[in-house]
DNA sequence: TGCTAACTTAGAT
DNA sequence: TAAGTTAGCA
């Protein structure tokens, strides 16, 4: 997704350069949009499972075009997938195992190409030529796009290469857009660039830039529907830029927005109906800041202190429901490993196979699931593990969410908490990694697992924009 | 008339 | 993922 439309509409902000305009400095890549590219020369070898590496074409010869300009690129790869992107998330891949299936029944080609997913072993493998090469990486904890805009603000990279609006919704000082791999010529914008903004009538888009800038540009973003929420069904760029000129506050453009498209639909006025829809548009607003903090806050990797950091300063401190959106700590060995050693899988923290077998001397890692178990059930037979059974925690935290708020399981929805402290101690990598842990267990067992886990169910994101949309579209 | 949403194509070789 | 096209809606 991105922003839909979001390119087109800023294009006036932006302009054609060449790629030499960035000789002698580095450039952040979005290395998974390339590994993208690279699956379409081998799109059926994948799909079909047979062995080949020819995706990694692409990229090298990327780079290549790069360095033969004097242009330094620091890859930049995805991390694990946050919780309120889970949605989006399931709608693509939906969508690409349906291709696949086709492809298997019909070999026609499009499914083939349709079906392309840059998986991790891919990654990894880009990864170990990059060594190979000394060319430069971080694997971000979670969003690539957050990772890019923070070492594009700290001075590390000069610009970021992608092809995603998510980063000009971050922010990001300068992107560089539809890079040829041909003439190295592209399309460079620069945010600050953006007050100039026109539309076609050439009337200024964001007058009063310090206001759009500081938080307005990227209200609009998630006004008009983002990967993470979306939006008012009707409402696109247009209308949420509209609403943001007129109201200057995402908490009033909301309340117009839903004035205009909902109260005028409640054909009545029952106090009844009235109360819901008060209670949507608060409800609404509240997802909207959900939003608004993770285009701020994400979690990125910082290669100067070597730890994990919020994109920006992080001013108050957080609820832990609101800090685990952003992304979930992780043990800060783990978090070097998994960003500037790039040997750990991002979503299961596990090393890739390629680096457990390899002799590079690795730091021992100890086995994650019993020392889990052993903190929380010691009697628990972890040789019995088998991959097809849920999780005892996912199991125990759902039914007590089925229980109390009939909301349907979620995989990612659930998060440990009371301190980092215990998550780590137990040897629980993040809150996202529960899934991690297939045991099969007696019911005390998970019973008493679970009551000394202290273990909760938060708020289901995906679910919650899912209930959202229903709502709305239900009135 | 303007806008959104849905559908199509390109992408690499 | 963007971009181009088109149909439907206000
Ligand atoms: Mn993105």
């Amino acid at each position: 997704m991105g922003i839909d439309g979001l390119l087109t509409f800023v294009r006036s902000a932006s302009s054609e350069v060449h790629i030499s305009k960035f000789a002698g400095q580095r450039v952040a890549i979005d290395a998974s949009s390339w590994l993208h590219r690279g699956a379409f020369s081998c799109a059926r070898e994948l799909a079909l499972g047979q062995e080949t590496d020819r995706y990694l074409r692409f990229p090298l010869r990327m780079i290549a075009m790069l360095r033969s300009h004097c242009v330094e690129p620091v890859l930049v790869f995805d991390g694990a997938k946050l919780p309120m992107k889970v949605r989006t998330d399931r709608l693509r891949s939906a969508a690409r195992s349906a291709a696949l299936q086709r492809a298997h029944r019909e070999q026609r080609d499009k499914d083939f190409t349709d079906s392309i997913t840059v998986t991790p072993a891919m990654a990894d493998r880009l990864l170990r030529k990059l060594r190979e090469s000394d060319t430069a990486f971080v694997v971000a904890p979670y969003e690539a796009d957050a990772q890019m805009v923070f070492l594009v603000e700290h001075g590390h990279c000069a610009a970021a290469i992608t092809e995603d609006s998510d980063l000009l919704a971050f922010r990001c000082p300068r992107t560089i857009y539809k890079l040829s791999p041909e003439t190295g010529y592209c399309r460079l914008h620069s945010f600050d660039d953006l007050c100039h903004a026109t539309d076609s009538s050439g009337s200024l888009l964001f007058d009063d830039w310090q206001s759009w800038k500081t938080g307005l540009f990227t209200d609009m973003c998630i006004l008009s529907g983002c990967d993470y929420l979306p939006s008012i069904p009707g409402v696109g760029l247009k209308t949420a830029h509209a609403a943001l000129s007129t109201h200057r506050s995402m908490q009033r453009a909301i309340s117009a927005l839903h004035d205009k498209f909902i109260w005028s639909k409640a054909q009545s006025a029952d106090p009844a109906g009235r109360a819901e829809l008060l209670q949507l548009t608060s409800e609404h607003l509240e997802l909207c800041t959900m939003c608004q903090q993770i285009f701020k806050y994400a979690t990125v990797w910082d290669p100067v202190s070597a730890a994990l950091v919020p994109l920006h300063q992080l001013g108050t401190s957080l609820d832990i429901r609101d800090r685990d959106r952003l992304g979930p700590l992780m043990a800060p060995s783990d978090a070097k490993l998994l960003c500037e050693d790039g040997v750990l899988d991002p979503t299961s923290l596990q090393l890739y196979p390629t680096v457990e077998q390899s002799t590079a001397s690795m730091p021992k890692r100890e086995d994650v699931r019993s020392r889990f178990f052993d903190a929380v059930c010691p009697r628990v037979n972890t040789a019995a593990c088998e991959p097809s059974s849920i999780s005892i925690v996912q199991q125990n935290v759902v039914r007590r969410e089925t229980a109390e708020s009939a909301l349907p399981l979620n995989e990612g929805a659930v998060a440990p908490c009371e301190t980092d402290t215990f998550l780590y101690s137990a040897g629980v990598r993040s809150p996202m990694h529960f899934k991690a842990f297939h045991v099969p267990l007696s019911d005390e067992a998970k019973t008493a697992a679970f009551e000394s886990a202290h273990l909760f169910a938060i708020d289901s994101p995906p679910c919650l924009g899912d209930a959202f949309l229903q709502r709305f579209r239900g009135i």
